[in-house]
DNA sequence: TTGTGACTTTTAGTCCGTC
DNA sequence: GGACGGACTAAAAGTCACA
């Protein structure tokens, strides 16, 4: 039996989180990539946003991936 | 020279359309299904909302696919 | 470099309806 | 069966100071 991760909004955040420092950045530097508050972006990773689509493209495009790569497993 | 869709919210709209409809779904009992408001979904497809992941979620588990496939090629 | 609480403004999402 | 509007409430967006 596989472990199901907890909620969606958690397993988007550390997906988000794993990316984001596979990209090299920091959540300062990323927030700036995006285009959004830094704090904003660690409410994400903590999984304590619940994100709206456009932000979800704005990070997708922010890592340089498509929205279904994002998504891909969650 | 590929014609890319307009804004993501409309790509996205569009996508619920066409899915819901291979799935047999009017407006009005795909929300139900989704156990969201009948205006919303309707809205949802005009383009007209920036839907949040836990309710992006829900339409992909009312039918039956997963978020990446929801999200493929958007 | 990130977590967190508190906060205001904007919008997500509901419910009533008409065409 | 679906587009669209008004009025409303809940929640997302977005920012700050401080640990």
């Amino acid at each position: 039996m596989v472990k199901r991760a907890a909620d969606i909004l958690e397993r988007f955040g550390e997906r988000v989180r794993v990316l984001r420092k596979e990209s090299g950045y920091s959540q300062e530097s990323f927030a700036a990539a995006c285009g959004l508050d830094r704090t904003y972006i660690g409410g994400i990773e903590r999984g304590e946003r619940n994100v709206a689509l456009r932000n979800i493209e704005t990070i997708a495009r922010a890592l340089g991936i498509t929205l279904a790569e994002l998504m891909d497993d969650l």
